[in-house]
DNA sequence: GTCTATATTCCGATAGAC
DNA sequence: GTCTATCGGAATATAGAC
């Protein structure tokens, strides 16, 4: 027991604060928008400390995407590859991913813009190793197609509309609240109601 | 004959060159990632120039915006408020819809990224006089719901639908492209199909 | 590891000549 | 109206004391 550090998961080390105030800002304001500034005063330290963790901005928000995208992949994955029936899959999908997103809104819309603006960030440097493999999907949408239990439709635009139906809402909440007149609170409701 | 200006809707002024440049830069960029030289760049002229016009970076994104915004309202009122059967509505709307975002693949993603980051830009400063009224769309799908003509829907979640199915597949382009692992010139003919 | 102070770079804005 | 040159502030990054 005499370890020099303990290394927990759920660790409150300077790092990880740091580390987790970069993720909000970035997330919020993308890369442009956030300051150092801000970062070091959510975390309740000194801007010199971001240096001496991560080197520089770029390394941060690297680090930040990384994870970002770390933790997209596997929501992703579970769709395409698991082996449970289309119908019930979809379901499960939906209900786990509004969920995490609900708790999460800016994340999506992060990835979205940083893609758009700064498309190097995102392919040169921070790919992820194993992409999500649609075939097994495919050749499962087609299974159904031909046993007559779903109406014919090229799988691939099956996903981007199941994507488009879970993701959009969230993305476009501010501006469906002015066009419709609603308040907040009619806005949380209407999306909560959404699994259907 | 002797007018010392003419006044042609499109002019090559040098206040309309800096407002395109400024057009494409603010949306593809945003406010923040924007730079002042870099739109005096694509306009071919000075960074003081752009002061001269426009006092400054704010009052020029408020012009950007405000011109965004302009063009954007006319598309939703005309879904929300012509009298035409539903079906035939939505329809238009869709080709309608999908021809102009073809073209201007950057201005939904910048609407929505916008009003995150700086609302106040939106709401205080740039918010249009007439807001569309969806009420007459609300009618409209209630009669026809009765009318059993389509199934019973609540129409706030039927307008979120066809926008997140119109819009959605735009912004994230870039983005299913990697997860279905295609080439651009098939996420180009993907997109042209999903007029359905 | 953490801080203060300072260097460096970048960018919006202004002054002033033409 | 348009340009060059420059100011001034803000933001990233580094030096160096503790």
């Amino acid at each position: 027991m005499d370890k020099t550090e303990i290394k927990p998961a759920v660790q409150d080390s300077t790092e990880q604060r740091i580390f987790e105030a970069a993720h909000e800002v970035f997330t919020q304001k993308g890369m442009d928008g956030a300051k150092m500034q801000e970062i070091a005063d959510r975390a309740g330290i000194n801007k010199a400390l971001l240096h001496y963790y991560y080197r520089s901005k770029e390394k941060l928000y690297e680090a930040v995407v990384r994870a970002v995208i770390a933790q997209a992949i596997p929501m992703v994955r579970k769709v395409l590859e698991s082996d449970l029936p289309l119908e019930e899959k979809i379901t499960r999908f939906i209900d786990f991913y509004i969920g995490i997103i609900s708790k999460n809104t800016f994340v999506p819309l992060f990835i979205i813009s940083e893609i758009n603006k700064h498309p190097d960030h995102f392919f040169e440097n921070v790919l992820p190793k194993e992409l999500p493999q649609p075939q097994f999907f495919f050749k499962q949408v087609d299974e159904e197609i031909r046993a007559g239990k779903i109406r014919p439709i090229d799988p691939r635009h099956l996903i981007i509309n199941i994507i488009s139906l879970c993701i959009f809402p969230f993305l476009g909440k501010p501006l469906m609240r002015i066009l419709l007149g609603m308040t907040h609170e009619e806005t949380k409701q209407l999306l909560e109601e959404r699994k259907n």
